[in-house]
Order: C-alpha cells, then sequence, then structure tokens
RNA sequence: GCCCGCUUGGCUCAGUGGUAGAGCACUCGCUUCACACGCGAGGGGUCAGAAGUUCGAAUCUUCUAGCGGGCACCA
C-alpha cells in the first residue's frame, strides 16, 4: 500500500462531491425508513449575483455539520437550495452590461430586458451554487428553487391577492423613502442612517404685517421653498404670540401659518421649525395633522420643480442649496450658520442620499402579522434564538415597534404586482391577468408596473420551496423547518418577516430554532466589506489550507464575533494532516483486520487498560459531541473531537497498542489489535465526518471491511459512503471513570519519568531505570499490569514496584498521586544541590496550594454552608497534598 | 438619546459560582520504525478597575473606563 506523509486536501476534495451527488446521498429520497425523524433547513437563498464569501461559508459549514450529523442519526434530512433574484443588485448587473453596448434597458424596453436578464442568469447568475459544491454543503440539488420560478411567482401572486382581500394590502399615497440613483422608493429597512457633518442655517421668516421675524434651523435649506407653515410648541412663551400669524416665505410668495405641534422640542435651535410635508417624514405627519398643503419642490430625480420657483426649477436639490442660502444672504435673513454634525439616510445599496417624497405605492399593513408573531413568542418562546441574548428581545422589540412595509418597487426585475387597472381607474387585484379580465369584465387592463420589494417573496421562502399553496407531500413532511442558520444582519428584513407569513400562510411557525452566527471580521477587527476590500475569499483558504480545515475553523466561530487568522486554519490543517498520518499508521499495519463494529460496542474486563480506556473515551467524546450539536456549541464539538483524535487517540493509544499491532509475527492477537485500532479509527472518523467530509470519507472507503454493512439502517442498500453510515451512540456502559482513573495513573507516571529525563538531559536513546515506590496496593497493581507499556513509552529498561522506594541516593525522583515516588538513579549525572532545589520547588507549589485550600476549610462557615459532597471533596484534595509533600519532605531527607 | 455585547497568558479565542484552558508564538531536547503540517519537556495570566452578594466570585449584582454593535422622527 502506497500512502503519501501528507495529506493533499485537493485530492480527496475532487473525489467525492461528485459521486455523492450523483448517487443521491443528499436527496431526502435516499433514507428508506418510512417512520424516520425529519430534519430540515432551508439556506437563506444567496442573491444570485453573488459569488460565495467567509459569510456563506460560515453559514453553510454550520448547516452542513448539523444536516451530515443529522442525516448519520438517520433523519429524513433535507437541506434545500436556493437563490434570490435579488431585484436592485440584479437589475443592477445587467444595466451595466448593456451600458457596454451603449444601450439603456429602456431602449430594449420591458419585456426584452427581462429576457435578457434571464440569459444572464442562465450564463453568468449562480456561481455560488458552483462554490458550495467545492464547500461541501450537501445540500438536495434536485429541489433547488429560485425566487422567479413559476411555482414561487405563483406562491407570491397567492399571498398578495389573500392580503389585498383582507385589506392587509393597500395601494396609498404617502411619504416614502426614494433613492434618485436607482429611481425607487425603498424599504426602512433599506436606509441606512450615516454620521454626517454638516450645517445648520439659522433662517429667518417675516412676519406678515409686522417688523418682526422667525427665526428656523434647518440643515436642508432647499426644501424651504416648500414650506407650508412654521411649527412650534404649544406651550413654548416664546412664542405664544405668534400662533395663529402668517409668516411670509421668503424667495416665494407664499404666506404660511405658525402652528402649534407637541413634536416640537422647544430645547433645540431655536424653538421653532419650518415644516416642509412634502420632503420629510416629520413634516408629513405634522401637516396630516394640521391639515397643510403638501408642495413638492424636489422631484424624483432630485432636482428642483417648477413649484419651487422659476428662479430654482431644474437646478439639482445642493444647487439649490447654495442658491437658497446665497439669497437668504442677500436678503438679509441668513441668521448664522454653524457646524452640525446629524445623521443623514443612504440607500443601503449605493449610498446615494434618500430624497423623501410623497409617493403612491403599495404597502403591507403589519399590526395584525406582528401580532401573530409577538404571542408565538409569548406563548411558545419560538422561534428559539440561539444565542437567546441579545436577539430574543432585539427581535420582540423591534416587532414592536413595526410600522407598515413599503412592498413596491419602480424596477422591472421583480415579480410584478397583480393589480389591473382598467380604463376608468378601477383596481382589480388577482392571480393571473385572466382572472383580472373576468373580474373587471373588460380586456382592456394594464398590470401595474412595479414590482414586488425583493424580501416579500423570501419572505414565503420556507413554504414556497416546497410547494405552497398546493398542499404538496414535501411541505407536509418537512413544514416547518427544524432551524434557520442566518447572520444577523437579516433578523429583521427576513426572519422576522418569514415567522409572520408562516405564522399567516401555514398557520405554523417556520422554524423552531434559529441560529445566529458570528461575524466573520478581518485580522484588525474591521467589518470585511467589498469597498474597503479587506475581505478573505474562502476559496482561496480553501485552496491554501483545504475544505475540510477551513471548515473546522469556521465551525469553531460558533456565534461570536472573531477576527480572521490564517494561523488557526493553519493549525486545523495540521490536524487534517495528523488525521491522515493516523490513518496511514493503521493502514500500513491493516494485513488480517477488518473493520468490526462488535468490538468496540462492547467492553469486557479481558480487555487491556488501554483498550478499555479508549472506548471510554470514545464513547464519552460521542457523547460529548452530541450534546453540544443539540445545543449549537460548534466550538465545544470541535474541541472535543480535536483532543480526543490528537490527545486521546495519537498521542496515548496508538503508542499504547503499537507493540500489539506492529508485532513481526502474525498472530489472532495481533489481527484482533489491528482490527481494534482500525475500528476505533473507524468510529472516529464518523465523529468527525460531519465537520471534515472529505477527508473521513477518503479514508473511511480506504479501510479494510465491509463498508455496506457500517451504513446506517435506513440507508440499507445505498452505495457505501461515510456519510450514510450512523454516527456513533455513547454507551455509557463503556464510559468507565475507574478505568479512566487508572490509565491517568499509567500516563502520570509516564510523563513525570520523561520530565526527568528532559530536565537531566538524558539523551534519547539512552534507557533509564524506573523505581517505584507506592504505598496503595491498587496503584501498585495497576502500575505492575502496566510496566511494558511504561518501559516502551519512558524508555527504561527496567520497572520495579514495590511498597516502599529502595533507590540509591544519586537518584532523581517525582512524587505521584497518593504519596507514591518515582525515581530514576543516574548516578554521577546528578548534582544534589540542584535536584534538592528543584523539587523544593515542586513541593513548594503543593504548598501554596494546602495553604488555601486549609484556609478554606477552617473557615467555619464553609462546612456549615457548602454542599457535602464540595467539603468531602476539598479534604481528599487535603490528605493527598498531605501524603504528596510528606513524600517530598522524605525524598530531600535522601539527599541530604 | 435608548438598548445590547465585549474586555482572560505576546496574539486569536474557549470557559461562566468551588484547584485558570486551547491553538499559535516562545524556551529546551529530539531525523524515536504514522506524521518536523511532527515527537517529548517547559516558561508565561492577581481573568479591565472598584464596590457589593456569597462559606467561596474570572463566573452573579451595581458602578467606572476602553472598544464594538443595534435601534431612534430631533428640525
Amino acid at each position: 500500500m502506497d500512502i503519501p506523509k501528507q495529506y493533499d486536501p485537493k485530492q480527496a476534495e475532487q473525489n467525492h462531491y461528485e459521486r455523492w451527488e450523483k448517487q443521491g446521498f443528499f436527496a431526502t429520497e435516499i433514507n428508506r425508513d418510512p417512520k424516520a425523524p425529519v430534519f430540515s433547513i432551508v439556506i437563506p437563498p444567496p442573491n444570485v449575483t453573488g459569488s460565495l464569501h467567509m459569510g456563506h461559508a460560515l453559514q453553510h459549514t454550520m448547516m452542513d455539520v448539523l444536516t451530515r450529523y443529522k442525516r448519520m442519526c438517520g433523519h429524513r434530512t433535507l437541506w434545500l437550495p436556493g437563490m434570490d433574484h435579488a431585484g436592485i443588485s440584479t437589475q443592477l448587473m445587467v444595466t451595466r452590461e448593456l451600458k457596454k453596448e451603449k444601450l439603456t434597458r429602456h431602449d430594449l424596453g420591458r419585456e426584452m430586458f427581462i429576457e435578457r436578464v434571464w440569459t444572464w442568469k442562465k450564463e453568468s447568475g449562480g456561481q455560488i451554487t458552483r462554490q458550495m459544491r467545492r464547500e461541501g454543503a450537501s445540500v438536495d440539488w434536485s429541489r433547488e428553487k429560485f425566487t422567479m420560478d413559476e411555482d414561487l411567482s405563483r406562491a407570491v401572486r397567492e399571498v398578495f391577492v389573500r392580503l389585498y382581500e383582507e385589506g392587509l394590502i393597500y395601494r396609498g399615497n404617502r411619504i416614502v423613502n426614494w433613492c434618485p440613483n436607482d429611481q425607487t422608493v425603498l424599504s426602512d429597512l433599506e436606509v441606512q442612517k450615516d454620521p454626517q457633518a454638516g450645517k445648520l442655517y439659522y433662517l429667518q421668516y417675516p412676519v406678515k404685517g409686522s417688523d418682526k421675524h422667525v427665526t428656523v434651523a434647518t440643515t436642508r435649506p432647499e426644501t424651504m421653498l416648500g414650506d407650508t407653515a412654521v411649527a412650534v410648541n404649544p406651550a413654548d412663551e416664546r412664542y405664544r404670540d405668534l400662533l395663529g400669524a402668517t409668516l411670509v416665505l421668503p424667495l416665494s410668495d407664499r404666506e404660511i401659518p405658525v402652528v402649534a405641534d407637541e413634536f416640537v422640542d422647544p430645547e433645540f435651535g431655536t424653538g421653532a421649525v419650518k415644516v416642509t410635508p412634502a420632503h420629510d417624514p416629520n413634516d408629513y405627519d405634522m401637516g396630516v395633522r394640521h391639515n397643510l398643503e403638501q408642495i413638492a419642490v424636489i422631484d424624483t430625480h432630485a432636482k428642483m420643480t417648477e413649484a419651487a420657483g422659476a428662479d430654482f426649477a431644474g437646478l439639482d436639490r445642493y444647487q439649490a442649496r447654495t442658491k437658497v442660502v446665497e439669497k437668504f444672504e442677500e436678503l438679509g435673513l441668513l441668521e448664522k450658520v454653524v457646524d452640525y454634525e446629524f445623521s443623514i439616510s443612504k440607500c443601503e445599496r449605493c449610498k446615494t442620499v434618500i430624497e423623501p417624497l410623497i409617493s403612491t405605492q403599495w404597502f403591507l399593513q403589519m399590526d395584525k402579522l406582528r401580532d401573530l408573531a409577538l404571542d408565538l413568542m409569548a406563548r411558545e418562546k419560538k422561534p428559539r434564538f440561539v444565542p437567546a441574548v441579545p436577539h430574543e428581545k432585539v427581535y420582540t422589540n423591534w416587532l414592536e415597534n413595526l410600522r407598515d412595509w413599503t412592498i413596491s418597487r419602480q424596477l422591472w426585475w421583480g415579480h410584478q404586482i397583480p393589480a389591473w387597472y382598467t380604463p376608468d381607474g378601477q383596481v382589480i387585484v388577482a392571480r393571473s391577468e385572466d382572472e383580472a379580465r373576468q373580474k373587471a369584465g373588460t380586456h382592456e387592463l394594464t398590470q401595474d408596473p412595479d414590482v414586488l420589494d425583493t424580501w416579500f417573496s423570501s419572505a414565503l421562502w420556507p413554504f414556497s420551496t416546497l410547494g405552497w399553496p398546493e398542499k404538496t407531500e414535501d411541505l407536509k413532511t418537512f413544514y416547518p423547518t427544524s432551524v434557520l442558520v442566518t447572520a444577523r444582519d437579516i433578523i429583521f428584513l427576513w426572519v422576522s418577516r418569514m415567522v409572520m407569513m408562516g405564522l399567516k400562510f401555514m398557520g405554523d411557525r417556520p422554524f423552531d430554532d434559529v441560529f445566529v452566527t458570528g461575524t466573520i471580521l478581518d485580522p484588525h477587527g474591521q467589518r470585511m466589506s467589498k469597498t474597503k476590500g479587506n475581505g478573505v475569499d474562502p476559496l482561496e483558504v480553501f485552496d491554501k489550507y483545504g475544505v475540510d480545515a477551513t471548515r473546522l475553523k469556521l465551525a469553531s466561530v460558533g456565534s461570536t464575533d472573531v477576527r480572521w487568522n490564517d494561523k488557526q486554519v493553519e493549525s486545523y490543517r495540521n490536524f487534517a494532516n495528523k488525521i491522515w498520518n493516523a490513518a496511514r499508521f493503521c493502514l500500513l499495519n491493516s494485513e488480517g483486520a477488518t473493520i468490526k463494529p462488535e468490538t468496540v460496542s462492547s467492553g469486557g474486563s479481558d480487555l487491556a487498560l488501554h483498550d478499555r480506556w479508549i472506548l471510554s473515551r470514545l464513547n464519552k467524546t460521542a457523547r460529548d459531541v452530541r450534546e453540544a450539536l443539540a445545543d449549537y456549541e460548534f466550538h465545544e464539538a470541535v474541541q472535543t473531537l480535536y483532543h480526543f483524535f490528537w490527545d486521546d487517540f495519537c498521542d496515548w493509544y496508538i503508542e499504547l497498542t503499537k507493540a500489539e499491532v506492529t508485532a513481526e509475527e502474525a498472530t489472532p492477537k495481533r489481527d484482533e489489535a489491528r482490527t481494534r485500532l482500525i475500528t476505533v479509527l473507524e468510529q472516529a472518523l464518523r465523529l468527525l465526518h460531519p465537520f471534515m467530509p472529505y477527508i473521513t470519507e477518503d479514508l473511511w472507503l480506504r479501510l479494510p471491511g465491509a463498508h455496506e454493512k457500517l451504513l446506517h439502517q435506513a440507508y440499507d442498500g445505498a452505495q457505501p459512503t461515510i456519510m450514510l453510515a450512523a454516527y456513533p451512540e455513547a454507551n455509557s456502559q463503556l464510559i468507565d471513570d475507574e478505568v479512566e482513573w487508572q490509565m491517568q495513573a499509567v500516563i502520570d507516571l509516564i510523563s513525570r519519568v520523561r520530565n526527568i529525563r528532559s530536565e537531566m538531559n538524558i539523551k534519547p536513546g539512552e534507557r533509564v531505570s524506573i523505581l517505584i515506590g507506592a504505598p496503595d496496593e491498587k496503584l501498585r497493581s495497576v502500575l505492575s499490569a502496566n510496566t511494558n507499556q511504561i518501559s516502551r513509552l519512558a524508555r527504561a529498561s527496567e520497572v520495579s514496584i514495590g511498597e516502599t522506594l529502595e533507590a540509591p541516593r544519586a537518584s532523581a525522583r517525582a512524587v505521584l498521586v497518593g504519596g507514591a515516588e518515582v525515581a530514576v538513579p543516574l548516578e554521577g549525572l546528578i548534582d544534589f544541590d540542584q535536584e534538592r532545589q528543584r523539587l523544593r520547588k515542586e513541593k513548594e507549589k503543593l504548598q501554596n496550594e494546602a495553604t488555601k485550600l486549609e484556609g478554606q476549610l477552617a473557615n467555619s462557615q464553609f462546612a456549615e454552608r457548602a454542599p457535602a459532597e464540595k467539603v468531602a471533596e476539598l479534604r481528599a484534595r487535603i490528605s493527598d497534598i498531605a501524603q504528596r509533600t510528606a513524600q517530598f519532605d522524605q525524598t530531600i531527607a535522601n539527599l541530604e
């Protein structure tokens, strides 16, 4: 057998995915057990324009770990993949392409443009699905969905019509967030507030029929052209006289009233606020309260309208600002300008400053839907957020303050709103144009040109992808899904809306749990972003360290924010190599061996200590990993596996069993040892598989044995793959603390001797004698039974054990559990002073601890109030330390 | 402004009422028949600061400081 010394991840990554996919291992139908429990996850659909970034890799790793784990446990698992049509992003992408051909989308017309988008999607979209294959994601590709698929579009229309018929969707003329660059309205969640260093302009408005004036402060002087009032707080003494007065609006021939409104904060600015109902959300509300005129002075391109007056019409809003300020200055009405920092609303996508405008749009009334979600949280604490803090509270607070959702967008790419207009202006909402014609009784219909917010279709994702509104088998089987794995930043945009829509249309939650992943920051603690260019490309990391190593790093991120560091991936790359070489050793010594699960499923006192010990460790590991995964403690699971494999299996078990396994002569005993070793390895590979799919599959297939018999019974008849092998159960019968204690005593002894060798500079090849004095009989018998192991691993020529220690004065010594003592005779190598000093230092450490513990025990309160168990534990510890210090004293005395 | 999180060895992070942990880095020694992406042995932390609760606090409470995040209509 020829196995390279170094693991080559690329080779394993190329060899298995295609076969897994072709064999249908990812598909839910692979499970033949009709009674199998169900586990399902829908993927947060990445944008069709997107390519894989670290955030995806992170989420996908967690989802794949869970899916592979549950699949190995025999669950009927579905991890459903798909993509989002990503309205604006995709439209922009194709628009940019057209621009290269010196075309605009208007040159093509709507129909041609949409065709063009589909062509683009077919040719260059969905890069991410190819990259997911590299990740090893075990998604069911036969169920892949796209939010613009016909069946999903049908679900969108169905939902729209039902909500409209219930009066929850309505069309209205209201103030909205408008992006002058993207030429569409945006929801509140797509607007980001950025701090901005700006100016606060103090403008004076003359009072009609008087030489007085009122000063208002504003950050946006250009909007004064659309002012229709000035508001003051009704309780503000300073302006009491002015209430009801009329002001002359400069640069315009209009007169505007002074109104009283509680909204105005007398403390801020001058206490008088200019009111521009058409261009500010607060002013809009005030305008509604006071029945003020709404004068739009800025248009959808952020240019001033005719209504702004001849001097300003056609100017850009910022040019207009300058001009307004100049004119006020000329008129002597500019009181002052002060520096002022405020927050400005920007389009999250293109960073253009949002223009609040009054516009006719479609809205979804949220209060009833919101209550469904809030009730679920209040009654059942669902969905269960992991971690609960802070997400549960943030989610709840957000719902409590939820406002109506602007769902229409002025785009071409997306689900066109299923609303039609008759020539006389009647609105017909229907599932199809045919239905609309029937309802309207005419064929002369025009469909609303707008499309729906991308997040509207995403909100339906957990049930639309499973066939809703049809009552499909999939929907029945997989809804509600088990868990949603997602990043923090779309809890409002997506998670909350899925909960509301799921409750509304399925009458049930879309998922039980929401696992919120942490964020991967750059090495300086900054968020990774395209614009900053500080992102780390997961594909490059895959190339450099391998997919499995990267996955292990990502899984151990869990739900905290961490700075990216290649070193950590490197150490997992080393771990993969360690696994490879451990397997290499097993395979090089596998003649006569075959995987036999029964050799690890039962113990037996006839087994050697190290064999019973590794079974105990193996089962404890299975137990701990299962518990960790049940609570989404990925980091814990990874650490447990890492230390089991490296420390327990490689550092100790392989070394302890090596003598038997590498024996020259082929004997039944050797075969048994080899079989046991390879079977433990096989179990370890299974435990690791959800995290490291490639290396585990690659090695597993090389192990000698009847692989098809190792599959979980739910997968009877499937081709052999570790993916479908049963995840190891924790057999509590085999978890044996007594055995672990005994093995630990042997390990401690070996470590103490190695320490002496190292401290005394004994050459690695040189054999020493080990003399042990152990008053405790049990310890003596444990050590006696393992003298071969001890002499091999501590490189000793002889090991002698007695009740008391009889060693030459010129020995290096160490003290063990229960006051046992070990000595290594080193004639001529011992500097007695130095040795005494070394021992005193050791003793001192113990004494420090003893002082602390005795102080605690001396406290009468402790004995009274602490649990008896803790007190006993402390006493035992003190007595062990006492035994050991006594031994130290004697040891030191012997050296005098 | 309101809410929340973080602060543990040089670095990146676990732990979360009862003896301070890992990986990397560091020191020393090793071509020991799976692995130098390795083996063996070490050094290094009064767990941000203060007060409190408790028999006992890195862990719970309060305050302070620094860093980070979310929400909010302050012109």
